[in-house]
DNA sequence: TGAAATGTTGGGGCG
DNA sequence: ACGCCCCAACATTTC
């Protein structure tokens, strides 16, 4: 249908799926022919408790500029606007004379009660609304056990996700994006101070990181050809570069979990040696779709277990230990490594995630919930699916979590996954000179370095202590 | 997607 | 040569 040059736009909402490639809304808008205005709105009331933290902010920024480039590089542009959604959709329909809203689904609370009210809104107004599947492999209704409810075991959800035919192949980015005869008003990235000026904590940051779908593609590629083979085994070793360090990416969708799906498929398909390390690493993604998948049947998985056996467990308040994990002072270097590769490039090694938030909720008996929040402010891929679930899988109050007795212990876990002490070395300098035989346990040795504390707890009386209190819990919970 | 405690086995030192 | 003990090394159980 040729667009004559009245047709009136349509709106694509533009979300947590900051690309142009593997877009369901924008395609179908775009092969409407009539002109598309691509639209960010700012919303920071959305989340309620939840909104983006500091990291997370710093990193959008980076990620709406390469959206909008993106955009221009096809006569597009993005419009931003900052405020209540649904009034300012209905704000840039009316004035643009859109005959309707396309945008892609979520399914964090939030903004799948703010889908209602947009759809509220264009059902009063008139307008065409047209939701697409959300960021996930498998859309969460569609994955079921046999008598219909949600899982709430990987393992099962795992096989049926594997036996549901009709994953389909990422789309192409739009030939033709038409613009529209003239623009609406749009704020500037500069007018929302994303990014932090005084102080600029943020350079380590930059050092690290540079959004946009490019780079997702180049971590990809550099992912698939250096590292997958021996993914099964390097994907645990925070001293090599084992994984994809693709969290942020897909977070903020600057690359579809289906276009990873796709391209590690390809890519393995043509490389024998990748078998093992295609299984494994495909097996992450559908842990993400888990996450997706429990947040969308059990949305209070952000404030509360679970596992409601545990709502009234004796969690400690000690502020001043929670403050040396924050800072990465614990005296358990890999430990204090993880905290402060988060802290320095907000972003942390998935084994060493595991090392310290157990290390919170069971050496330090401090809530999971203050280890999310801070996880939440501090992490670049800060994801509410991911975050919910996986905390409380390693605090043991989630679905299909680790059993309360599974206490990792820090040091025999830098020992096996960090052996020679090179990402301790790294992320704690000051005990770069202990030799490797005690860069896990410096004072076993006898070893006190200035400025690195002594261990804050005994890991053997943290461990009995968490044993016991479980213990003492579960059995109060009996009686 | 643990770790510690406990149990079992078998080789070697030694009287 | 033999029995005994010690203790890795591995397996199983328990937390």
């Amino acid at each position: 249908m040729p667009p004559s040059s009245d047709t009136p736009p349509v709106i694509v909402w533009f979300r947590q799926e900051l690309r142009i490639v593997d877009h369901p809304a924008l395609t179908e808008a775009a092969k409407t022919g009539a002109p598309v205005i691509p639209l960010f709105i700012f919303n920071d009331k959305t989340a309620g408790s939840w909104t983006p933290g500091a990291a997370s902010r710093w990193w959008l920024e980076g990620s709406l500029s390469a959206l909008d480039a993106d955009l221009r590089s096809r006569g597009s542009r993005l419009i931003l606007r900052r405020g209540n959604t649904q009034q300012l959709l209905g704000c840039v329909a009316s004035q643009t004379g859109a005959a309707g809203i396309y945008f892609t689904r979520h399914y964090e609370p939030h903004q799948a009660a703010e889908e209602l009210t947009v759809a509220a809104m264009c059902e009063h107004q008139g307008l065409i609304c047209r939701r697409f599947g959300g960021g996930v492999l498998f859309e969460p209704d569609a994955i079921r056990t046999k008598t219909g409810g949600p899982f709430r075991v990987f393992t099962p959800f795992y096989k049926a996700c594997l036996a549901t035919k009709g994953l389909k192949d990422p789309l192409p980015a739009p030939d033709k994006i038409t613009p529209p005869p003239s623009w609406p008003d749009s704020e500037t990235l500069k007018d929302w101070c994303l990014r932090p000026t005084a102080p600029d904590w943020a350079k380590g940051l930059r050092d690290h990181w540079q959004q946009g779908t490019n780079e997702a593609s180049t971590h990809l590629e550099f992912f698939l050809g250096d590292a997958l083979a021996a993914y099964l085994e390097d994907r645990d070793r925070p001293d090599r570069v084992g994984t994809s360090a693709l969290s942020p990416y897909l977070h903020f969708g600057e690359i579809s979990p289906r276009q990873v799906w796709h391209r590690t498929n390809l890519w393995a398909d043509s490389h024998v040696a990748a078998g093992q390390g295609r299984i494994a690493y495909l097996r992450e993604l559908v842990w993400r779709d888990f996450s997706y998948h429990l947040l969308h049947h059990f949305p209070h998985i952000t404030e509360a277990p679970f596992n409601p056996a545990f709502e009234d467990f004796p969690w400690r308040d000690d502020a001043q230990a929670f403050r040396a994990w924050q800072i990465g002072m614990t005296g358990y270097p890999i430990v204090d490594a993880g905290m402060r590769q988060l802290w320095q490039t907000g972003w942390m090694h998935n084994r060493v995630r595991m090392i310290v938030a157990s290390f919170l909720t069971k050496h330090l008996f401090i809530h999971w919930q203050d280890g999310a929040r801070w996880f939440w402010d501090t992490l670049v891929d800060a994801d509410l699916a991911n975050n919910s679930a996986s905390w409380q899988w390693v605090a043991g109050c989630g679905a299909d979590a680790a059993p309360y007795f599974r206490i990792f212990n820090p040091i025999l876990q830098g020992r096996k996954f960090d052996p020679s002490g090179d990402y301790v070395r790294k992320w704690v300098p000051e005990i770069a000179d202990v030799p490797d035989r005690a860069i896990h346990a410096p004072w076993e040795s006898g070893i006190q370095v200035d400025g690195y504390p002594r261990p804050i707890v005994d890991h053997r009386i943290a461990r009995q202590r968490a044993l016991g209190a479980y213990k003492d819990f579960r059995a109060k919970g009996e009686r």
